[in-house]
DNA sequence: GGGCCTCGTATTACAATGCGATACGCTTGA
DNA sequence: TCAAGCGTATCGCATTGTAATACGAGGCCC
C-alpha cells in the first residue's frame, strides 16, 4: 500500500537522492498528519541525519510544512498543485468531467472516474451531492483493481494473459466478508463484465454499497479508465440498481472510448 | 505562477538534487501534458543530461510516465496519491467536507474551500452540481490572495502589517477588466470584509461571476481557510447574491473556526 | 525538584554519487 | 541524401550528499 512501484537496481542514471526525498513524502501514506524526525526516518528506513536533510529541503520547497511549535512535519499544500497540473493537462479526464457531472445529476447517485494503473485503480473525479464517507470524496485514492467494479470492467478489456499476470502479482485479500477473492470467482466476474459491457459488485468494497462500472477504452484498444455509479442497498436492490444504471453506464463509457485522449 | 517558493541559498543541509528532481515535476505547471527531454531541460534551466537522469528516476518511481512511442513524458498518476495523503490527513478539510456538501445542496450554487498559503489561496474542496468551466472543478489550483474573495476574507483576519507585507510582495496584475488591483482599493475591500464578516467580489476573477467568501480562523486566531459561494450574474444581481448568501456563509465559517484542526 | 531520556539542531571529514561533456544511432523532414 | 534534432549510453572528475558525532533544550518520571 505504501510503494506500488519497485525501487530499481544500481543504474548509472538513477538519482538515489531524489528517491529518498520522495520516500519522505511517501511516509505520509500511513495517514498520519504529523510526524517527527525519528518517525520519518523509521518509515523511510534511513537514519535521522538523512531525514533531517530531506525534511529540511522539502520544507523549503513547500512540499512539507513544519509546525513552529511542535517541530513536526506534515505534507505541504504544494503537493495539491501537482495534482492540479496532472488533471488540468489530462485530456481524458477533461473530456469525462462534464459527462460525469451530467451523469450525477441524472442519477442522483455518486459517480466516479477511476484510472487504470497496473494493480490499482486510482480515483480522478468524484461527483456526489450526498453526504459521504470522507474517503469516498477524495481523489488520488488507490483501490485494488481485482476487487473494484471499475477495475474488473477494465480487466475485461485486457488479454487473458495480462489478466493472469495482474492477478498473480496482486494481493487477493478481501476487503469485506462479501469480497469475491478467489481467482476463479474473480475471473467469472470479469467474464460477466465482458459479456454485459459493465461490471457489478455488491458489498465487495464497502458493506451496504452496490457499484456498477464500465471501462473507457483508448485509441489503442486498451482500458484507460472506468466510470462508476455507487448506490446504497438501503435504497436499492442490486438487481434494480444494475438494470437501471448498467446499460446507461456502458453506453456512456462507449461514447468516451476510442479517442486520442489518453496516450501519445 | 510557476514557483511560489524561493530557491534557497547554499546551506549544508540542502539537498540540491531533490530540488532539481522536483523542478522537473514543476515544469508541468506550464499546462502541457507531454514534454520531451529538451523542453524539460529548458523549463528547468538545466542541460539535457540532468533532465535525462531525473526523468529516468521519476519515471521508475511513477511520478512521471513515458510514452513508449513518442518517448515524451507526462506527470504520473502517483502525484494524485500525494494529494490524497494530504487531504485524508487534514482535519480541517475533513471537518469542512460535510458542511460544504450541505451548503452546496442548500444553495444549489458552486461552493469551494480554499486554503491560505502566503500570497495564494489554493482550492482543496470544490462542490458543484452544474456543468462548469473545467478549471473551476479542480483542486490544487492557486489564485492570488489579494484578488480572490476568499483571499480577501482571510486577509481581513490578519494584522495590518502582515497584509501590507503580502500586498508588497504580490504581483497586482488584474485578472479581468473589473479586478480591483490598486492597493488602496484592495485595502478598502478588506476593510469591508472585516466589517461584514464576509467578502464580495463581482467579476474580479472571471467575467460574469459573483463570489462571496468567509474565512475560517484557527485556534491561534489566524486565517487557515475560506469557504466560497460562486454564482452567475446571469441568474443573480450582486446585491441579491450578497444578501442571500453573505450572512449564511459568515455564520458557517464561524462554526468551523477556532478548532484545533489546522495546526499542531 | 533533580536527573535522565529523547528530541531537534549544527558541524565535519570523507568518498560515494551525482555531474555534464561527449559520442552514438535513430528518426524526421528538407 | 544529408543535416538537424532527438533519445540513449559512457566515463573521469570533484562536487555534493553522507552519516557519525556532539550540543542544548525540553519533558517526564521517579
Amino acid at each position: 500500500m505504501t510503494a506500488p512501484r519497485k525501487p530499481p537496481k544500481a543504474d548509472p542514471l538513477y538519482v538515489a537522492s531524489l528517491e529518498k526525498g520522495l520516500n519522505v513524502l511517501g511516509a505520509f501514506s500511513s495517514g498520519q498528519q504529523f510526524m517527527n524526525l525519528r518517525e520519518i526516518a523509521e518509515a523511510c528506513g534511513t537514519d535521522k541525519s538523512t531525514a533531517q536533510r530531506f525534511t529540511h529541503t522539502l520544507s523549503q520547497l513547500g512540499y512539507l510544512e513544519k509546525c513552529a511549535k511542535t517541530k513536526r512535519f506534515s505534507l505541504g499544500k504544494r503537493v495539491l498543485e501537482l495534482s492540479f497540473n496532472y488533471l488540468r493537462a489530462n485530456a481524458l479526464v477533461e473530456a469525462a468531467s462534464p459527462v460525469l457531472i451530467e451523469l450525477q445529476r441524472a442519477t442522483g447517485e455518486r459517480v466516479n472516474l477511476s484510472l487504470f494503473d497496473d494493480l490499482s485503480i486510482l480515483y480522478a473525479i468524484r461527483q456526489s451531492s450526498k453526504r459521504e464517507y470522507y474517503f469516498s470524496t477524495l481523489i488520488g485514492r488507490r483501490m485494488p483493481i481485482w476487487s473494484s467494479s471499475g477495475g474488473r470492467a477494465m480487466l475485461a478489456a485486457l488479454p487473458r494473459a495480462e489478466v493472469n499476470d495482474i492477478l498473480k502479482r496482486s494481493d487477493l485479500k478481501p476487503l469485506t466478508p462479501r469480497t469475491i477473492h478467489d481467482p476463479a470467482g474473480i475471473r467469472k466476474k470479469i467474464a460477466q463484465a465482458q459479456q454485459k459491457g459493465y461490471a457489478l459488485t455488491v458489498e465487495e468494497g464497502v458493506m451496504g454499497e452496490v457499484v456498477v462500472a464500465a471501462a473507457i477504452i483508448d485509441a489503442d484498444g486498451r482500458p484507460a479508465a472506468a466510470i462508476h455509479i455507487a448506490g446504497s442497498l438501503g435504497e436499492w436492490t442490486a438487481e434494480r440498481f444494475e438494470r437501471k444504471f448498467g446499460p446507461l453506464l456502458a453506453e456512456t463509457a462507449q461514447r468516451l472510448s476510442h479517442h486520442r485522449f489518453a496516450n501519445r
